[in-house]
RNA sequence: GGGCGAUUAGCUCAGUUGGGAGAGCGCCUGCCUUACAAGCAGGAUGUCGGCAGUUCAAGUCUGUCAUCGCCCACCA
């Protein structure tokens, strides 16, 4: 026998101790059970220089439940970890820490400040997968990776490669979504827009004959400066006229024309539209349809270019200001209009971004979107809960060119490079040495990186070696479920898809778990400007891992998001040390056990093993539909409810008096169900089950057994027994308490049952005497006294309590019962007299329902004939 | 403008093939009963958002309205 259990749970003592042991012996590796079927999932990366948040607690605790439940089902597991390079937040991080010693990038130059981010992913590194570790992810840290290690890059390289060449890839200068403070271009998707107070500001353009004017209406004054035209809808009667004509650019005095295009909606405004190609998506396309130039009057920095003029050098903000008043001054302002408008921000820094033409590099979308869409539309990926289908197929059927260049330093660098002879662009994996073409030497790489979810894309198979053709690969590719919050659907998910179908011919999972968000106490989402995050750290400091783990799981259905309480943490935390208790509690008692002894089973062994073989059932049937809530709630109530408040208490019987085969069997029940229990709930706690599991004596040398061995439903019958029992020790429980007989005295209780049921009674004597603390009896006919008494299911329980009986109590008491079992029987019986019910309900319904009214009936009766026999004395 | 989700006890939420409304916390009563007061025994509490429909039967399916939330969208 081991060392006894402390007396209080200390979720410190015993995390601390076994994370080290189970690395070190390996557990966390596949081949751990090398005949296994494979099962593998690969973790979505954390940002190399973050931290873990709650959202991170959440998704990591749920990949880690379902590898360690499928690895203790004797599969081959992989969970497969790494972190990301997070291009353009982890640049910013170090180009903030720059600026506190007064320097910038360029004072560094590329090489230095790469060295330098280098060391600052080294220097946080250790923290986010000491943190993994802390939460008690079983992943496999021989295996780790990172997005920009050897490895992923070449198949980063490769992949762009092969996209050159099959014409996927092109370069041009289009309009982009510029962030002035990350200084580089975002995609689409890394544009958050967001709805702020505004104007709409209505201007006069003369016509260059002078003949009046037109007005458009705008949000953005400053624009005006890059104006080429004015666009009217081709069937607005109003301007039928006037197309074609002159107009003259106020303040710049530019000729422009007045145009038509379909795009301009004659409701809006005037029905005139400014055009400005340099700063306007809509605007750039009418520009390219009607051949009109680009003049870009915003500059990378945020402030006018020289294209701007007298405005020149100023911030945008300012120049609004001005040309509104240089309008005003010139009377060519002739409204100003309240109204609220979309403001595109940076997802990174909430900067708000300007639209900016610009050279960048694309992914031509539509070819490979094709076989992403079928694959989700013919079921061969599947998303958990399936509406995410909808979510996925919507964007991707509706999906735009990727830009993928980064003006940033921190990242994959675009494998292109530039002869500065002969101007051939060169596409290739490693560097060339010379000009294809003109064997010049005068070679210059792109300055660009990729954007990040560029090389996250190819995770599921770069991290397995590809494009190498590994065993891993080979193994574990397609891997079983990405588990991600529904974020990063497009950023992330929807890219594997197309990435793996492309390159690996093949998805790169069957199933998309999608869990919820994390929120916070008041329901709002968790997020660093909002100062309203919750670390898990702290709360692992605070009460462990475990109980966070089992907090985050419970008590929340699959598809909604979770509110971070502390009453539900406390709630886990108090399951945990209810499991501890119950488990010291079997220790004490086992100083004279050893395994492997003669068992004489009893009523209450056959019915928590059934029992335990049920909650086994549900939680596994649970697991497999990733419904973790359902199947931690099976765990936690047949733990408490079953195990600690019923059998604990009737093991005591045996345990203190029995003979010594009983308190053996008693002894073993305990410890088989235990174990039981703790391996079933070892993949949401794993470290106090592991904990337990050491100091229960159990033969073999594996740390963790695999699930619990389901067993047949034979012993049913008698496990039903066992629910009369309970539901009569109730009944008297609550006699007891209602005529208020004080806990420690003990009572006479006496059954009045058909003889059918004396067997039971004889069973479960025992157990009715220290369970009420009482002395039972039981006959077919039995005339009390003064007694209370109760009805349940045929059995009349009747409580003694010579001259402690308050009559009048007891009548009304009784009343209150008759009246309830009266009501049930009154609704069941119009519900057995319809015709409809009789005739279309399935037969098994109807003989429970009937059966149901019997009962209702028995009880009423039995209720009635005591309330008789009180009032006649 | 489109789409999705939510609405169940005072609070936070479960309730997955339609068949007697649940948990935790809080509240009330009584207990420090040698596993556990982070506990034990008992108790009270609900027109399952509104309306209409399908059905023998609706928290569960359909329609509609309301409120809240999220996502997408090029209306200057």
């Amino acid at each position: 026998m081991k060392e006894n259990l402390a007396k209080t749970y200390s979720p410190l003592e015993i995390e601390a101790k076994w994370y080290p042991l189970w690395e070190e012996k390996g557990w966390f590796k596949p081949e751990v059970h090398p005949e296994g079927e494979p099962f593998c999932i690969v973790m979505p990366p954390p940002n190399v220089t973050g931290q873990l948040h709650m959202g991170h607690a959440l998704d990591y605790t749920t990949q880690d439940i379902l590898t360690r439940w499928r690895r203790m089902q004797g599969r081959r597991a992989l969970w497969l970890p790494g972190t990301d390079h997070a291009g353009i937040s982890t640049q910013a991080k170090v180009t903030e820490s720059l600026a506190k010693e007064g320097l910038c990038k360029d004072d560094l130059g590329r090489e230095a400040f790469l060295e330098r981010t280098w060391e600052w992913k080294e220097k946080h590194h250790g923290r986010i997968t000491h943190q993994l570790r802390q939460l008690g992810s079983s992943c496999d840290w021989s295996r780790e990776r990172f997005t920009l290690d050897q490895g992923c890059s070449e198949a980063v390289n490769e992949v762009f490669v092969r996209l050159y060449e099959k014409g996927l890839i092109y370069r041009g200068s289009y309009l982009v979504n510029w962030c002035s403070k990350c200084q580089t271009n975002i995609s689409d998707i890394e544009v958050e827009h967001k709805e702020q107070a505004g104007h709409l500001w209505h201007l006069r353009y003369p016509f260059a004959d002078g003949s009046g004017f037109i007005t458009v209406a705008t949000s953005r004054p400053e624009t005006i400066l890059g104006d080429v035209a004015v666009a009217v809808h081709p069937d607005d009667q109003r301007y039928s006229g006037l197309i074609g004509k002159k107009l003259i650019l106020p303040l710049v005095n530019r000729e422009m024309e007045l145009i038509t295009d379909n795009y301009v909606d004659p409701a809006f405004g005037t029905g005139a539209v400014k055009i400005t190609p340099g700063h306007d998506p809509n605007d750039f396309e009418v520009g390219l349809r009607h051949n009109l130039p680009q003049i870009t009057v915003i500059g990378k920095n945020g402030t006018m270019t020289a294209a701007a003029g007298k405005y020149a050098g100023m911030t945008a903000a300012e120049c609004r200001k001005r040309i509104l008043e240089d309008f005003s001054i010139l009377d060519l302002l002739a409204e100003t209009e309240e109204r609220p408008h979309n403001v595109g921000e940076c997802y990174r820094c909430g900067t708000a971004v300007e639209p900016l033409i610009s050279p960048q590099w694309f992914v031509k979308m539509a070819p490979l979107a094709g076989p992403a869409i079928e694959a989700a539309k013919s079921g061969d990926i599947k998303f958990i809960p399936e509406r995410f289908a909808k979510v996925y197929l919507g964007w991707m059927e509706n999906i735009r060119d990727w830009c993928i260049s980064r003006q940033l330093w921190w990242g994959h660098r675009i494998p292109v490079w530039y002869c500065g002879d002969c101007g051939r662009v060169i596409c290739q994996k490693a560097a060339p040495d010379s000009c294809p073409k003109c064997s010049s030497t005068k070679l210059e790489q792109d300055p660009d990186v990729l954007d990040t979810w560029f090389s996250s894309g190819l995770w599921p198979f770069s991290t397995l070696g590809w494009p190498g053709e590994t065993t891993d690969l080979n193994d574990f590719y397609p891997t079983n479920v990405l588990v991600t919050a529904r974020d990063i659907i497009f950023f992330w998910v929807a890219r594997m898809i197309f990435s793996g179908l492309e390159f690996m011919g093949q998805k790169p999972f069957h199933h998309t778990f999608i869990h919820g968000l994390l929120l916070d106490a008041g329901g709002q989402k968790m997020s660093k400007s909002l100062g309203n995050g919750i670390d898990p750290i702290e709360i692992i400091d605070q009460v462990g891992a475990d109980s966070l783990r089992f907090m985050l799981v419970t008590g929340s259905a699959p598809d909604s998001d979770i509110r971070f309480r502390e009453e539900r943490l406390e709630g886990a935390r108090n399951f945990l040390n209810k499991l501890w208790n119950a488990s010291r509690f079997t220790l004490m008692n086992l100083e004279d056990f050893s395994c492997g002894g003669e068992e004489e089973p009893e009523l209450a062994d056959i019915w928590i093993e059934e029992r335990l073989r049920q909650a086994a059932a549900s939680a596994n049937a649970a697991l497999e539909k990733y419904e973790l809530g359902e199947a931690a709630r099976a765990l936690y109530e047949f733990v408490w409810d079953e195990f600690c408040d019923w059998y604990v208490e009737l093991a005591k019987i045996r345990l203190y008096k029995g003979s010594p085969k009983q308190r053996y069997t008693a002894q073993s029940v305990l410890v088989r169900v235990l174990t039981g229990a703790l391996q079933l709930l070892h993949p949401f706690i794993p470290f106090i089950t592991e904990d337990l599991w050491q100091h229960l004596p159990h033969q073999g040398e594996t740390i963790m057994l695999a699930e619990y061995p389901l067993g047949k439903g034979e012993p049913q019958l008698q496990a039903q027994g066992m629910e009369l029992l309970k539901d009569i020790i109730r009944s008297a429980r609550n006699l007891r308490a209602e005529m208020n007989v004080p806990p420690g005295k003990e009572a006479e209780l006496v059954l009045m049952a058909d003889p059918q049921f004396f067997p039971l009674f004889e069973q479960g004597q025992s157990y009715l005497n220290a369970l009420c603390q009482a002395v039972c009896s039981w006959s077919e006919v039995y005339i009390p006294d003064q007694a209370v008494s109760a009805h349940v299911r045929g059995v009349d329980i009747f409580l003694p309590l010579k001259g402690l009986i308050d009559l009048e109590k007891e009548q009304a008491r009784l009343e209150k019962e008759i009246k309830k079992a009266a009501g049930e029987r009154q609704r069941l019986a119009a519900k057995l007299s319809n015709q409809g019910f009789l005739a279309k309900a399935p037969a098994e319904i109807v003989a429970k329902e009937r059966e149901k009214e019997e009962e209702y009936g028995a009880k009423e009766r039995a209720l009635m004939e005591r309330l008789a026999m009180l009032q006649g004395t």
